[in-house]
RNA sequence: GCCUGGUUAGCUCAGUUGGUAGAGCAGAGGACUGAAAAUCCUCGUGUCUCUGGUUCGAUUCCGGAACCAGGCA
C-alpha cells in the first residue's frame, strides 16, 4: 500500500512548521489541505506558508486558484490525487498538512463523488422554496425521497437538506445509503493520521495573538485590495475567517474593532470545531505539545518512531 | 458635602405587584460524505453588594453602609 502522512489540527497549532521540519527528516512533499490557503492573494488572512518558512520543501495545492473559483472536497480530492501521483512517481512520501478534516477523509478514504454533478439550478430553486415555505416545509420533501437523511439532518441545516435533496434529484438513489456504504470503506493507503493539539487555553491565546499579528501586517488591507478587485462576500474564498468580517468593516456593517473581535471569537470556535471533527475520526494519533514539553523534536521523534513501526519510513 | 440613578451568571443587562430568578454574548458538548475557515443542534444555581428592620417569608418594601456613574456646590 502507498505510504501516506497526515498531520492535522486545529488552526493555529503549529501545524506548518512541524510539516516542514518533518518533510526534511524523511524526504516528503507536502500537500496542504486547506481550503483557503489554495488562494492566491490571500496570504495574511488564510496565515499561508510563505517561500522562506518552505525552506525548499515542496509545496502542493498552495497559491494555485483565483479567489472568484470555488474549491470544494470533490476539486481538493482531484488535485490533491494527482499531486500525490507525482510524489511517488518520485520515489517520495506525501505529508497532507492542513485542518479541513472532511477533506482529509474524502482523501484518505477515497470517498466517491463520482456520477454526482451538482445542479446550481436546482439548488437556487430549494433555497427560494425553503424562503418562501419555510425551513420546516423545505425539511418535509425530503421525507418521501431519504428518509435516512430526513432524520439526520435538522430541518434547519437548509444547506445540507439542499444537499440530501440535490443528491436525489440528480441520482434517484437516497444520499444516506450513499453514505453508508462510502463510510464502511477501508483506506488505501499505508497511513498515519496525526492530529497536533495544545491545550485548550493556549490554543485561544495563540489565536488571539495570530490575529493581532495578522492586523499588524496588513490583513485590512489585503482585503481592501481583493474587495477592490471585486472579490466580494458570496464568493466561497471570501467566506474565510478574518475576509468576511472586514468585508462587513468595509461595507460599513461594523467597526475595524468590532470585526477584530468578531474574527478572534469565530477562529476560536472554527478551532473547536476542527477538534470535534477529529474527536470522531477513527484511527487518529494525538499529538498533545503539552505532553511533550513543547519541543518540536520531541515530537518529531515520536513521529519518526510510529512512521517506522507502520513501516511507513524505513 | 448634597441630590439623582445604579449595584442580579465570566461580561452586558431583563425581572420578580414580597414566595430565592432569566436573556444575549462568552464558555462547554455534539453533528457533518460536492459551500466545511461553511452550515446546523444541545447545555443557564448565581452569598440577586453588605447590614439592620417590617413580614410566616425579602433579591424584591423601609433604614443605614460601601462602591460606581452623572448633576449641584
Amino acid at each position: 500500500m502507498r505510504p501516506m502522512v497526515i498531520l492535522a489540527g486545529p488552526t493555529a497549532a503549529g501545524k506548518t512548521k512541524l510539516s516542514i521540519k518533518l518533510a526534511k527528516r524523511i524526504n516528503a512533499v507536502v500537500v496542504s489541505a486547506d481550503s483557503m490557503q489554495v488562494y492566491k492573494y490571500m496570504d495574511i488572512g488564510s496565515a499561508k506558508v510563505t517561500k522562506e518558512e518552505m525552506d525548499g520543501v515542496p509545496h502542493a495545492l498552495i497559491d494555485v486558484l483565483d479567489p472568484a473559483e470555488e474549491f470544494h472536497v470533490v476539486r481538493f480530492k482531484q488535485m490533491a490525487e494527482e499531486a500525490i501521483a507525482d510524489i511517488y512517481k518520485n520515489g517520495q512520501i506525501p505529508i497532507i498538512a492542513g485542518g479541513t478534516g472532511f477533506y482529509i477523509q474524502a482523501l484518505l478514504y477515497d470517498v466517491d463523488f463520482t456520477g454526482q454533478e451538482s445542479d446550481p439550478e436546482f439548488r437556487r430553486e430549494m433555497k427560494e422554496f425553503a424562503e418562501a415555505n419555510g425551513a420546516h416545509a423545505l425539511h418535509e420533501k425530503l421525507k418521501q425521497v431519504d428518509m435516512g437523511s430526513y432524520e439526520t439532518i435538522h430541518e434547519n441545516n437548509i444547506k445540507r437538506v439542499i444537499r440530501a435533496l440535490e443528491y436525489y434529484h440528480l441520482t434517484k438513489t437516497p444520499l444516506s445509503l450513499h453514505n453508508e456504504t462510502e463510510r464502511a470503506k477501508k483506506s488505501p493507503y499505508n497511513f498515519a493520521y496525526f492530529v497536533l493539539t495544545d491545550e485548550r487555553e493556549r490554543l485561544y491565546e495563540r489565536i488571539d495573538r495570530r490575529v493581532e499579528l495578522m492586523m499588524e501586517q496588513g490583513l485590512l488591507q489585503e482585503v481592501q485590495n481583493l474587495y477592490d478587485s471585486g472579490y466580494r462576500r458570496d464568493m466561497v474564498s471570501m467566506q474565510g475567517l478574518g475576509y468576511k468580517e472586514l468585508i462587513d468593516c468595509i461595507e460599513g456593517r461594523c467597526t475595524l474593532e468590532e470585526a477584530v473581535y468578531v474574527i478572534k471569537r469565530e477562529t476560536r470556535h472554527f478551532a473547536k470545531r476542527q477538534l470535534t471533527w477529529f474527536k470522531r475520526e477513527r484511527d487518529v494519533i494525538w499529538l498533545n505539545q503539552k505532553e511533550y514539553g513543547y519541543d518540536d523534536e520531541a515530537v518529531l521523534d515520536e513521529m519518526l518512531r510510529i512512521l517506522k513501526e507502520k513501516g511507513i519510513v524505513i
